[in-house]
DNA sequence: AATGTATGTGCAAACGATTTCATGAACTGG
DNA sequence: CCAGTTCATGAAATCGTTTGCACATACATT
């Protein structure tokens, strides 16, 4: 391995020159600039980042924790969207993504602890919000940088987090089916313990009441994941007394689920019920209907998150901030009007 | 920050008895062990892992190097789980993950520069394969530790990878299709550049050939990603003199856009024609029909590849392996029976 | 009793960078 | 021409660990 020692030799100045001509000191006349880096190609130095990390004592590098694993959860196309996201910043700035590899809350807890105690990571994004979430706690604890992608569980004026209104979307999602003639309009979300469905939920509740219209605790699903408790929930929705001509559900992929499982019952959409949700993942253009659905602009999210924790982690005293990434409803083919 | 030295001095003795007792050095007496062991968990001390890597000159990180972006290609699940399969060993063995951020080719080759040339880490895992790739090329010149995902476009014998037997998944499921009573079969893949595409499709036309059935051109549609030019490429297809009644497609993803464009023409799964993929994503499953299709076992290739990985980082003289990861076709409700 | 071998620990030199401080040379202005 | 700056560079300390070698003590062997 060729060190700084190697070049400042082959140059004939000292080792402290050659790494200011590394870090660009301006006060490096331009020859020796060139001579040193003429040599730094020639010998085909790099520097050494662990030597690096250990004196500036920053890693230039984040952690990005990703879920415990609700195991198919993760499967979702949100998360290598929101991962290139963060990518384009980080590459940008010279940054690496160091990924959770836990499994479990407790894996993962053990595993934050590494990465801020060995200092192995500058700052953390958390790819999730959950209530009472022993991570989020144990790093306001120790005050160490980071970004939460959602809303925090607590302390939402003191946590640095970027977010889509999801309150509003979801209201304004609903609208759109109330716009179109719907009244009984359902709602399918996931863990009620996650803020995103909490806030998408609370919005669609929102719609309802201000159109004046009825919102049923038996129009509410919520299902971890759609597999076996989720078909009974939705065949038993669909057959209530009166069932309803609309659903919001909280999530693209979840969608695919549901439009199966309606499909699968006779139920046709948009025709005889309507289908809204969120996220626009690639997935919601290319399955039949095509769906209506508020793009939440997954990658931005990622991007800002990453942005906010760099700053961060630059700058300790930088405020906080709570970022709001606008949504757009995107209008395709899974919505009817009804007269 | 709390260094060796001042558990050290809490327990008065010398430095690098705290570093033996961290090593779990068998020399250290069971005495100053304990008790060292205490002062450590008192002041909260975490060894510093750039100064360990400094001297150990390993990192104990692997690099997961993803496929530049073609785009909508990374929403693709196969990734969120693979990385899934990759974080349960890395995890286990105490490794760290980083990930590749870049989204051009370009980008990712310096990336990986980066990685190598800054002892970034020890190994690297790349989620592709392509025909002449720098950054294979790159780590082979530098006989840098790496594993593909896939097969290597050449060296194969030199190159350790973990992967499907791609070929013999690829004919039989399209052997199904013929014990089926389908003869007019078509193929619908990815990239010609990627070698899980050439592999499928060669089983694909094994099979074809040896049931003595035809192997045409027309029948063979190779599309990016599928937004407009895939639709008319399938939509001629379906529209031949005479349509195939089966359709082999080359991944989970590209089939559900491939029943949206089919069913949107009026032709149904499987009712008009039958359709097989592969991948086995937690999607093929939720989607209506549920998909006939080959269960890689995306989880395990992951896995396998990361702990091949360590085994050559720790061991330089690791013998190349070629691993092949058994596959499964799972039957579901994609294909029907031909008169 | 003399020699040899374990056993437990400490000293000090790495590892490869960055950075503070010092220094000599060259320049400036009066 | 001299004092005061500015400029370009070097010496050496430092970051927190690991590790080869030395050393002292205790024990076993003849």
């Amino acid at each position: 391995m060729v060190t700084i020692k190697d070049v400042a030799k082959a140059t004939g100045v000292s080792p402290s020159t050659v790494s200011r001509v590394i870090a660009d000191n301006p006060r490096i006349s331009p020859d020796t600039k060139k001579k040193v880096r003429k040599a730094m190609k020639d010998l085909g130095y790099h520097t050494n980042i662990s030597a690096r990390n250990l004196v500036v004592k920053s890693t230039k590098a984040i952690g990005v924790i990703m879920p415990s694993s609700a195991d198919k959860a993760l499967q979702n196309p949100f998360f290598p969207e929101i991962l290139r996201g963060i990518g384009s910043v980080t590459h940008r700035m010279k940054y690496s993504v160091t990924l959770s590899s836990g499994q479990t809350e407790e894996e993962i807890y053990e595993e934050v602890q590494r990465m801020v105690f060995g200092s192995y990571v500058d700052g953390v994004i958390l790819l999730y919000s959950r209530l009472n979430d022993r991570v989020t706690n144990f790093l306001i604890e120790r005050g160490f940088p980071f970004v939460i992608v959602g809303k925090p569980y607590e302390n939402v004026n003191g946590i640095t987090h970027v977010d889509n209104d999801n309150f509003t979307a979801g209201k304004e999602i609903t609208e759109h089916l109330i716009d179109q003639g719907h009244e009984k309009i359902a709602f399918i979300g996931g863990s009620k313990d996650l803020f995103v469905t909490i806030d998408r939920e609370a919005g669609y509740e929102a719609a309802l009441q201000e159109a004046g219209h009825e919102v049923s605790d038996s129009y509410k699903i919520h299902t971890e994941f759609l597999k076996s408790g989720g078909r009974e929930a939705v065949e038993n929705l669909m057959s209530l007394k009166t069932p309803p001509t609309g659903i919001v559900v909280s999530d693209d992929l979840m969608s695919v689920g549901v439009l199966s499982m309606l499909e699968e019952s006779g139920v046709k959409v948009p025709r005889d019920v309507s289908l809204v949700s969120f996220n626009n993942v690639y997935l919601s253009e290319i399955i039949l209907p095509a769906l209506t659905t508020v793009d939440i602009q997954i990658h931005e999210l990622g991007a800002q998150s990453a942005k906010a924790l760099i700053e961060k982690t630059v700058n300790k005293t930088e405020p906080v901030k709570r970022i709001s990434i606008p949504y757009e409803i995107v209008y395709r083919d899974s919505v009817s009007r009804l007269p």
